[in-house]
DNA sequence: CGGCCTGTTGATGCGACTCAATTCAGGTGG
DNA sequence: CCACCTGAATTGAGTCGCATCAACAGGCCG
């Protein structure tokens, strides 16, 4: 084993692509292309990675860490878009179009990200059919998702979308819904209020209010689903 | 001048691609091609288009006549994603990943549309970077609009949304904005009202109101501009 | 220990939706 | 041409969801 560490860091950024749904079924020469592409950054917890309405310099990976995008009123309440995950890109698509980012880019945890930069990812796309399909897919659910979020601020209630929130992550973790299974809020209650569209105190409430109709239990972070047809229900409103 | 209609309906359906953005430097083969995909089709007013959560068949352009993507609650509130004009495509994103129509579409007029169906365009869009280019830009410019929205709706309340629905308005029209601008309002003020996300109840008092504070002159379906300042101070909420 | 942040709970107020009544505009048919 | 009907727009009164403000409890860390 005769490596750099140059070489070592590339052998991990393509170990890294290769799990992205982005990258899947990329040919290796691509893969290698875009991993000598890759720049690895880190932003400490709490820090920005980039602010909404500046010029987009390029798109990210996230790797390790949990961040948030986020939209901020002037008299500063804030809205989470998303919550980014480790394994998901986000600011995808800023880097098409002369378009700024439409929303400021947040480190909840220490995070270790890849960023690709514009101009050369564009030209690996131009060359690459598979991965402007792959981009094309990613930025079709990105829409899936903004659109089910503007249905839900718009048509919905606070529990509704809580209830719904619920299921999502339950299926999202074991596949399934069913009565006694648990899973991990994010973070803060405080960001998952934002993320809902609401605040802290507003989301105490209405946990409290499903605790006590017996449809969940809460034990510090953790939610046990007491009763899947009952936030069925609730989720439709 | 010996052509068949189909020839002349092909000539025409190529005009009108070459006024899409989506289809602006395509090579001239490819546009070919394209029109030959392109399937007319028209729409009464009032009759749907597609309905949420089918398996999309493809996507569209409108050439004549106003759409509506919409999400209804189940208590048959409405909400309206997006107002689609003439020259606009839409359902685009729909085509890529195994997603369903994420909203319906109704045809508010009567409607003229060109139809691509799925698999035979996802075809030329893998030989056409270009093409591949420009609709990634689309689907970026989408997805800047769904984050506006979703910002309106979290943090501002209905007179910001309405201030900045006018102002652009006025924008897109005139390209400028300026005291005395005037702009045309949607089909009625009820679609208006679904738009911004209230009623037209809410929607005729916020209007009301603006003409009170002199901000606005409001006659029949058009808006004359009177104080571009207030309303951008208002639009910031 | 004493800050600080997160979360909970209560009291209050405001924005906006609901319901209902009325007016208005457009379209149809006698 | 007018009477009639229908759907849209307006206006008022009442209600409700949720944000705001404020007080307080618990956990964490310097």
């Amino acid at each position: 084993m005769n490596r750099t560490a140059g070489e070592d860091s590339l052998q991990a950024k393509k170990a890294w692509l290769r799990r992205i749904y982005l990258f899947s079924g990329v040919a290796e020469a691509d893969l290698e292309a875009l991993a000598h592409l890759a720049q690895s950054k880190t932003f400490p917890k709490q820090t920005p990675i980039f602010w909404e309405g500046r010029e987009a310099q390029g798109f990210y990976i996230l790797i390790h860490g949990q961040a948030k995008l986020v939209k901020t009123s002037p008299e500063g309440k804030e809205y989470i878009i998303r919550l980014v995950g480790e394994g998901e890109t986000f600011a995808e698509a800023a880097v098409f179009g002369e378009i700024p980012y439409p929303a400021s880019a947040m480190a909840l945890e220490d995070c270790q990200t890849l960023f690709f930069p514009k101009s050369p990812f564009l030209r690996h796309l131009a060359a690459s059919p598979t991965l402007a399909r792959n981009m094309l897919a990613t930025l079709s659910k990105l829409n899936l998702h903004l659109t089910k979020q503007l249905e839900d601020l718009s048509l919905k209630e606070v529990s509704a979308r809580l209830a719904r929130f619920i299921l999502e992550r339950c299926e999202q973790v074991h596949g399934k819904i069913e009565q006694g299974l648990a899973c991990e809020l994010p973070t803060t209650k405080t960001h998952l209020a934002a993320y809902l569209g609401t605040i802290s105190e507003t989301l105490s409430r209405t946990l409290a209010r499903f605790k006590t109709l017996r449809v969940i239990e809460v034990d510090k972070g953790k939610i046990t689903i007491l009763d899947p047809a009952a936030l069925q229900r609730l989720a439709r409103k």
